[in-house]
DNA sequence: TTTGGCCAGTTGTCATGACAATATCAGGTC
DNA sequence: GACCTGATATTGTCATGACAACTGGCCAAA
């Protein structure tokens, strides 16, 4: 009758619900929901089952079940009024940027990634980089500075700093699994980045590195990510081939 | 002792919560512990009191104070970590990007904002425009194309295009107002948006323009914008001059 | 001295219950 | 027919209680 489905989705999807696992439950019910909204079960514009009527099926609180939606509300899939209901967005899907790097970024799109590592050495802090980095000037860093491939292609020129304690690693580590991998594995996890993106024109020495014209226009990119405890872990100087890479930024008014 | 303070600052400014008003409680304390560590009064490092405690000498419950402080950690200015507790992050104050138009930015960075309206027509909606739009191809789009100038320095050439239903829009409200607060005054509020930021060398046209050279970089955003029912309401195609114009995203990894 | 386990502190998750605010819709009244 | 009014449906906010999981430090044992 309205403009939008009013028949509620029935579902039964819900049957397999790890209760003693250590996965939470509102992450298992929103990932189940999210995955039903980006295969097309719940079409764009199809309204949700409210959420009591939802959790009394599923046996789960309201709190539970209102987290689990939350969730994908602040993905941007769905969108929640008062007294309405909950509909899946209109318009295409969306992906949210995550807290990635680049090397994720290639592998989730079946590119095959590869890197150039130009240089890898320690060195004394400039006044930037010990202002980003919350270190003294003319501390020890890691500097290191690569080219990302994707499918042999070149797609940016990266430069990064990290804190003294990282000068240890190695070249063929960054080489094979990029560097927020590496920080991983040896128990870093970044929560925290700010990042600006810009544009500028592009140096002869970037131009060469990723095979482009002099003087063209290049993406860029500088980020500073924290970890757990709020310590500065990295500091980046990053610039993309605008005609390969891009960014896609959903917002969600609250 | 540790690296991080361990004193738990006593902040007795809560005492004038509303308890019967229209703002959320959760959005008071909210606000309150955000002012008081954007003023310095809670130092970056130092702990906040815990959730249970809190709640207890504010007579609120502890779901009230957990969700008042999560909002922060959304914005990237705390970190929980269990079995330790809450802290401010180390570095810099960081700004989410938020929902607004270049307008609104404009204003808040105390420049003065200024429209030129180049084109203000009624155009039919070619196949990417329908597309994003959500309507059919062929079908009446409202067509705009502006310069924005901030302090009379050109900054952007920025084009959208909305659904039929905005084509009253005068030329007046456009040059005074910004479009997205034009939008506000007919009753349409953005609730998603999904953005592509790249970059790439500007036409001889937008040179003119934007008073660069021919061939220079610029900062580009395409943006289609999407209101509380998740129908697309805008549109819009933006460059900005790269030296006086960039994007800042904070990313927070839950 | 070092190692291991125990304990207290803190956040993470979940349940139950209640009331408020807002949008829709049907019906009645002017 | 237009407008008001009330009932209904749904999300928004808040309280209380409970247990789980993780961290750090203390203390005893090897």
């Amino acid at each position: 009758m309205s403009v939008q489905d009013k028949k509620t989705l029935p579902m039964e999807m819900f049957m397999d619900l790890e209760r003693s696992g250590p996965i939470p439950l509102y992450f298992q019910v929103s990932q189940r929901i999210e995955k039903a909204i980006l295969s097309g079960e719940l079409p764009a514009g199809s309204r949700l089952e409210n959420e009591v009527a939802l959790g009394q099926r599923l046996g789960l609180s309201r709190p539970t079940v209102r987290r689990a939606i939350q969730e994908i509300v602040d993905k941007g899939l769905l969108v929640r009024r008062r007294g309405i209901g909950t509909q899946v967005v209109h318009g295409q899907v969306t992906r949210k940027v995550e807290l990635t790097s680049l090397y994720d970024d290639l592998t989730n799109t079946h590119k095959v990634p590869s890197t150039h590592l130009l240089t890898l050495e320690s060195q004394a802090a400039d006044v930037r980089t010990a202002e980003r980095l919350g270190v003294d000037e003319g501390s020890p860093t890691l500097h290191l500075r690569r080219v990302r491939l994707a499918d042999d292609v070149p797609v940016a020129v990266m430069e990064n700093w990290l804190p003294k304690e990282f000068i240890g690693i190695e070249a063929a580590d960054l080489v094979a699994h990029g560097l927020y991998q590496v920080l991983r594995s040896r128990g870093v996890t970044m929560r925290v980045a700010r990042q600006h993106i810009g544009a500028r024109t592009s140096t002869n020495d970037e131009a060469g590195l990723l095979e482009i014209e002099k003087n063209s226009a290049l993406l860029t990119m500088d980020r500073t990510a924290f970890d757990n405890s709020g310590r500065a872990i990295e500091f980046g100087r990053h610039c993309y081939r605008p005609d390969l890479y891009s960014f896609e930024v959903t917002l969600v008014e609250k």
